[in-house]
DNA sequence: CCGGTCCGGTTAGACGGTATCACCGAAGGG
DNA sequence: CCCTTCGGTGATACCGTCTAACCGGACCGG
C-alpha cells in the first residue's frame, strides 16, 4: 500500500497529528472571523503552545491559509466526484454543490471568495480545479437542456483549451459553464447574506436555476 | 440649495478635502493589495502625516472601510440609475453593470465580496441596496423574456417583501432576481480570476447570459 | 483687535500580530 | 550509548491599530 499520511515513525505520526489540529483550529477561527481574522498566535495559545512553535509546522500564515485552500479544493473535488460517481447528470451535481457550500460557507469562500490581488494559487490547486471541471464536463455531456446560444457555442468551439482533450461538444461546454456561473451566482449571494431579510427562500431560487439548467423545458 | 459637502467654512472645506484624499489613497491601496491590506499608517505616511492624525477624520480602520463600502454602493446605484434612466430595459442595465465592475474590480468586491462574519452593514447601505433593487425591478417590468419558472414565480408571489410596494408581477420579480444572480455569477468568477487561462472570452459568456435574460428566445 | 476655544497635528506608548533567532531538552536511530 | 535531529522555548525586531497627553494655530465673538 502507498505511504499514507498515517505515520511511519512515531515522530511523523505526532507531526501530522499536530498539523491536523492546527488546521482544525484555523478552520474554527476562519468560520468565526473569516480568513483575514486568522491568527497563528491565537492558535498556539489555544493549543497550549507559545507562538513560534507553529513555524515548525507551517512556513507562515500564508502557508497555512494556502494549505486550507488546498484542502477546500480537495473537499470540493471529493464532493463533486462522489455526486457524479457513475455517470450522473448535472442535477445531482447541483444539489451536492449546494450541500457542500452550506456545510461550511467559509470553506466555499476559500475557493470562490474575494482574491488577494497578489496571490497566485499553487499548481496542484489548479490541477484539482481542472479535475473538478472534467467531472462537470462529464455530467454536462449526459444532460439535456433546452436553451442554446449559437454565438457562445461557436466561440467555445474555437476556444476550448480549458476543456483539454475532453470529448465534450460545444453544447456541453456551454452547459458546464452556465451551470458553474449560475449556481455560483445564487450560492455566493446567499452565503454572503445578500438575500437575508428579502423574505424568499434561496433554496427555491437555486432549485429553479438548477431546473432550467437540467430540464428540457418546452 | 441644500448644503453640499463643499465647505461652508474654510475649516469644513479643508476637512472634507483631507477626508477625500484619505479615501483616495485607501482606494489605491485596496486596488493594489485588497481590502485586508489597507493600512492607516501607510496612508498617513503617504500624505506626509504621522499615524494617529487620521483618527481625526475616521473613527478607525473599520470606519474607513465602511465609508468606502458606502461609496461603492452609491457608485453602483448611480451607474444603475444612469443606465436605466428613461425606462430602459435590462439589456442596457447589464452592460452598465459589467462596465462598472470592470472599471474597478475591488470596488465590486467591496459590495459583493466575501463578507466578514461579524460585520453588519449600516442602515443607509441597505437603503441604497433597496434603491438599486427598485431600479432593477423597473427595468425587469419592461423586459420580455422567454423562460418561466412556475414554481419560483409562485413562491415569489407569496414572498415579495423585498420588492416592497413595487408594482412588479411575479415574472418581473423572477427576471430581476435571475438577472442579478446570473450576471453576478459570471462577473464575480471573472473578476476573481477563475477564468484566466481558460482561453475563452468572458465578455462572450456574459453577453450570452444577458441575451438569454433579455431576449425572448424561441 | 484680542482672548478663549476648538481643531488638527504631534510624540509616546500599550497591545497584538508575524516572523526570526539562539538556545535547550528529550526522543530516536546508529 | 552517544549523537543527531526535532519540537519547543524566550527574546527580539518590526509593523499594525488605537489611545492618551500635549501643543500650536486657526477661527470666532466681543
Amino acid at each position: 500500500m502507498v505511504a499514507g499520511k498515517e505515520g511511519r515513525t512515531p515522530r511523523e505520526r505526532y507531526r501530522s497529528q499536530v498539523r491536523a489540529e492546527i488546521k482544525e483550529r484555523a478552520r474554527e477561527q476562519i468560520a468565526a472571523s473569516g480568513a483575514p481574522g486568522l491568527s497563528l498566535n491565537a492558535i498556539a495559545k489555544q493549543m497550549g503552545m507559545s507562538g513560534p512553535a507553529l513555524y515548525r509546522y507551517f512556513a507562515g500564515r500564508d502557508d497555512l491559509i494556502t494549505e486550507l485552500i488546498r484542502d477546500a479544493y480537495r473537499s470540493l473535488a471529493d464532493a463533486v466526484r462522489a455526486a457524479a460517481a457513475p455517470g450522473a447528470d448535472l442535477a445531482g451535481l447541483g444539489r451536492a454543490l449546494r450541500a457542500w457550500a452550506l456545510d461550511d460557507p467559509q470553506r466555499y469562500f476559500l475557493v470562490y471568495g474575494t482574491p488577494v490581488p497578489g496571490y497566485h494559487a499553487p499548481d496542484d490547486v489548479t490541477t484539482i480545479a481542472r479535475e473538478i471541471m472534467a467531472t462537470l464536463l462529464d455530467a454536462a455531456r449526459l444532460t439535456e437542456d433546452h436553451a442554446d446560444s449559437p454565438g457562445l457555442e461557436a466561440h467555445l468551439a474555437q476556444h476550448r483549451q480549458w476543456a483539454g482533450d475532453h470529448p465534450a461538444d460545444p453544447a456541453a461546454l456551454r452547459r458546464a459553464l452556465s451551470f458553474w456561473t449560475r449556481l455560483h451566482g445564487v450560492l455566493s449571494l446567499e452565503l454572503a447574506g445578500h438575500f437575508t431579510g428579502m423574505g424568499f427562500d434561496p433554496a427555491v431560487l437555486y432549485g429553479a436555476e438548477l431546473d432550467r439548467l437540467t430540464h428540457a423545458v418546452p
